[in-house]
DNA sequence: GTCTATAGGGTGATAGAC
DNA sequence: GTCTATCACCCTATAGAC
């Protein structure tokens, strides 16, 4: 009885072992064919294994695409926890995030489509899946009030501020750095615009 | 002789309309699964052939993506030769346009896939398709001009900030205004700071 | 847990009859 | 110009042997 609780234990980690192995897999051949290209059969064969082999770690394709989305959210979060924040220079730390953010989507195109595009055809999160982006976009929100910015369109008009510069950086200029360096001149103009008048009151 | 050459002029409008038939039919199933997910063999059965006759009229499905691409682009165009441009009232001329880019993008959104995003697994625009996107880009740049909006960067800044706030509205609110309606504050934004000092120098 | 086999579809593209 | 037939794949998912 000791024993089989023992293995038991230890097949679990084989199991999220493989589980990883996995989807690590999974992003290599999404970045190579897009993540909409993502086949099972390819996916099973870069692991050495037959394709309904994967039915074993996961219950469906859907599964895995959720298992990526709820990664990619959770290391935006981790990127932006690194991050420090400044209070008493908002410029310099919207820059700073802005250029994070920006390296953050370069650094995978599968990613950036998964996570911000609506790139497969007949796939949206799970509500799990979606409850952990909600978390990091709620995170992000707090951070946003520690340099004073509070207000709703505010917060709206920073990320597509941001998504902005990124999205342009990856479609027209990926691996360079055109939208990129324009991080600064970006978060000096809006923080003019959010602080704005602001000294009047 | 007379007759078969008046013939031919009839066959080549026939042939020029079917055409046209095949690319709105091909319109109509993009919108609904997705750029990515348009089908050759339903393609045909939606204009009542056979999937092989497609090949009379086009040489393969990426001559297809490439047309609607040109077609997007040249949309686009008409669209922005539609606005006017008031180099009195630049907030106002830049306002109008964020919303009118919006609203473009968010009329089809197979279209904006196509145009602005990779989403289409092994497919990029012909050099010809490409072309007519070049054009359209450099028609943007001259009205900006006459803006008085001429530095690489601003202009880069300002697709940015355009291309933020409608990828944000289409991903994240489609069908609504929540970003939508932050073009004039954005605009406003943008032109105190590319205005900022000018007439100190 | 992994396999083979297979269900039940789908895909773009081509050959050749009419 | 349109068709049928077909090539040579692709796909996700399941049943059931081992």
């Amino acid at each position: 009885m000791t024993a089989t609780a023992g293995t038991s234990h230890v097949r679990a980690r084989r199991r999220e072992q493989t589980r990883t192995e996995i989807l690590a897999a999974a992003w290599r051949l999404a970045e190579r064919d897009g993540i909409a290209g993502l086949s099972l059969r390819e996916l099973a064969r870069e692991v050495g294994m037959q394709a309904p082999s994967l039915y074993t770690y996961f219950e469906s394709k859907a599964a895995i695409y959720d298992e990526m989305f709820a990664a990619g959210y959770r290391e935006l979060d981790a990127m932006e926890a690194d991050l420090e924040v400044d209070p008493a220079d908002p410029v310099g730390t919207l820059a700073a995030s802005g250029e994070a953010f920006i390296d953050f989507c370069g650094a995978s195109l599968a990613r950036f489509q998964l996570m911000f595009t609506r790139a497969v055809p007949g796939w949206e999160p799970s509500p799990g899946a979606y409850a952990v982006s909600v978390a990091s976009y709620q995170r992000s929100v707090d951070e946003f009030a520690r340099l004073g910015i509070d207000e709703p369109r505010h917060i709206d008009l920073l990320t597509a501020l941001f998504a902005g510069l990124a999205s342009q950086q990856l479609a027209n200029d990926p691996g360079g750095d055109r939208w990129r360096r324009l991080s600064r001149e970006a978060a000096e103009m809006y923080v003019t615009h959010v602080t704005r008048g602001r000294r009047q009151r």
